[in-house]
DNA sequence: ATAGAACCTGTAGTTACTACAGGTTCAAGG
DNA sequence: CCTTGAACCTGTAGTAACTACAGGTTCTAT
């Protein structure tokens, strides 16, 4: 806290503000996704507004399925933004269409399994006619 | 090819035409998704159209984000079909709200990602005017 | 001054695979 | 029938992206 005069705080008060543990924090260290941030006499690392707001993205990209290295792909146009604006935004859509797919996957699954439950009221059902088989089978 | 005179063929074929690796179908062996298939008399695993359909059936669960236990779940349904209807009926359903869980939050993240790639024309603008940066790093 | 919360490093565990290593078996050609 | 090389076997170790200790140090509030 006293290591510049502005707003600064330790790492258990970055992930708590960020939702995630402190070892997140210090893993995304080791993988070179958050910088080696400063420290206090005794070793306690600092972070700033800055670093928060790059955690906050850092997370937010996690959570939308970006993997690490294409994190640190989006990050890397921050740090050296040489890149276009098309290139990042063709890694959203191609992110974009693999949701999708996996929505229409889990929504044939769903009436399935409703399917299922429904048939179960009558009584017993055999293997070859189960409909959650079917429903992820088609296209094998 | 000679343990039955029905369809049978090796871990190799059963990969391939699942697309997934042959350590795969051993791991799920050894989870217990895949139950241990007959063998030759060296000893190489021995597959039937059946255990192709299982295995289809765990690979698109798995696509679909499911962890390898709710896949043990979704397939106790097959094997254990001496449940009662009400037992079944109840775990159908319990999977259906867990899939209708999954399909909102993945609406959610395409709803963000769209947004997001929208505002983006994919022209030459720098990356410091990129709105999909710029969404997720002014988060929080 | 001191209790105890929060921090430090480092290692090991988790999930769901994937990749060897080193040896055995199978199926086809000669 | 015999050989050869692809496919198989077991078992261990590595990967991504965390997560959870263990054992010790620092910070903060009373």
């Amino acid at each position: 806290m006293t290591i510049s005069g502005k707003s600064a705080f330790g790492i258990g008060d970055l992930a708590a503000t960020c939702g995630c543990k402190v070892e997140t924090v210090r893993y995304y260290e080791k993988t070179g996704l958050m910088p080696d941030p400063p420290r206090t006499a005794g070793g306690h690392r600092v972070y700033s507004l800055d670093m928060k707001k790059r955690l906050v993205f850092i997370r937010r990209s996690r959570e939308l399925g970006f993997t690490i290295g294409q994190v640190g792909e989006l990050l890397s146009f921050v740090d050296e933004p040489d890149h276009t604006c098309g290139e990042v935004r063709g890694m959203a859509m191609l992110q974009a269409r693999a949701v999708q797919e996996k929505i229409d996957d889990l929504k044939r699954l769903q009436k399935a399994l409703n399917e299922m439950a429904a048939r179960c009221k009558g009584g017993r059902y055999k293997v070859e006619d189960c409909p959650i088989i079917d429903a992820l089978y088609s296209g094998a």
